[in-house]
DNA sequence: CTTTCTGCAAACTCTTTGCACTCGT
DNA sequence: ACGAGTGCAAAGAGTTTGCAGAAAG
């Protein structure tokens, strides 16, 4: 029933820790593995979902397109552009007023999560057209 | 190029706009099934993205879950019962000055989705405790 | 008739899981 | 040594797609 600190996992929070972005378990896989060549995906998956239930990490889960973790845990916002699949941090105001009329009429409000979806700068002007889909702005993954 | 009124695409539209839950697509299809028996799950697929891209429909990408099919258009919220399931359209304030702000950086915002997690009425005050999660608030299902 | 749409089934993506073995503690 | 954690590979959910035939216009 106790937690052990393996390798993996502590490789999972450092790389989870060390990204301004927001990753995909597939990424967060990869990078792991420069750490602990050896580790699989399956326990990338598990650590990140323990780490989740320890309230150490956020999962996002954005439109269409596998989950994405956040190391960041006050609560906080998303905007996601539909071009190029940038995720970037919002600090919007929340609607606190309907929250307590909502916990009033006897909800339990646990989370709230404000994603917008668009175009971000970059993919609304672009000098030389937009960006792919996906890879184009966080090249060199491997 | 030109859009055809197939019976399956009636059917899928019609099971949608009766329904004032949020359906999943497998709903939709067995719904779809009682008036067109012999559909198939991916032709409802297709027909919920025709109807999405024609912007008929809404799709609701909820925490780990099967997309959910709206057929309310104008921008609402969502509470979502971590509990039980059940969807409940909201109306919150949007934070329409931050929105401004991000339009004058440049940024090009479509859609704005605001969700809440947490538990429903039902679900907080059990009398005779808490729901099942899934199915419980909407049986008979067929 | 022409062209879009359909049913079927296979494929695909993302995620979870059973099992035997490994490694923290 | 004990048992939580791991790697592997298979299974699972949800969704997409290629193809030959059906049917809308």
């Amino acid at each position: 029933m106790k937690q052990r600190e393996t390798r993996q996992l502590k490789a999972t929070l450092a790389v989870l820790a060390a990204a301004r972005d927001h990753l995909t378990a597939e990424q967060v896989y990869r990078r792991v593995r420069r750490h602990v060549p050896g580790v699989s995906l399956g326990t990338v998956y598990r650590n990140l979902d323990k780490l989740r239930a320890q309230g150490r990490v956020r999962v996002l889960q954005l439109a269409g397109g596998p989950a994405r973790y956040d190391p960041t845990l006050h609560e906080h916002d998303h905007f996601v552009c539909e071009a190029c699949g940038t995720v970037t941090d919002l600090d919007l105001p929340r609607a606190r007023g309907a929250v307590r009329r909502l916990a009033r009429a006897g909800f339990v409000v646990r989370t709230q999560t404000i994603a917008l979806y668009g175009l971000c700068r970059a993919c609304a002007a672009p000098p030389h057209g937009p960006r792919a889909a996906g890879a184009a702005s966080h090249p060199g993954e491997a």
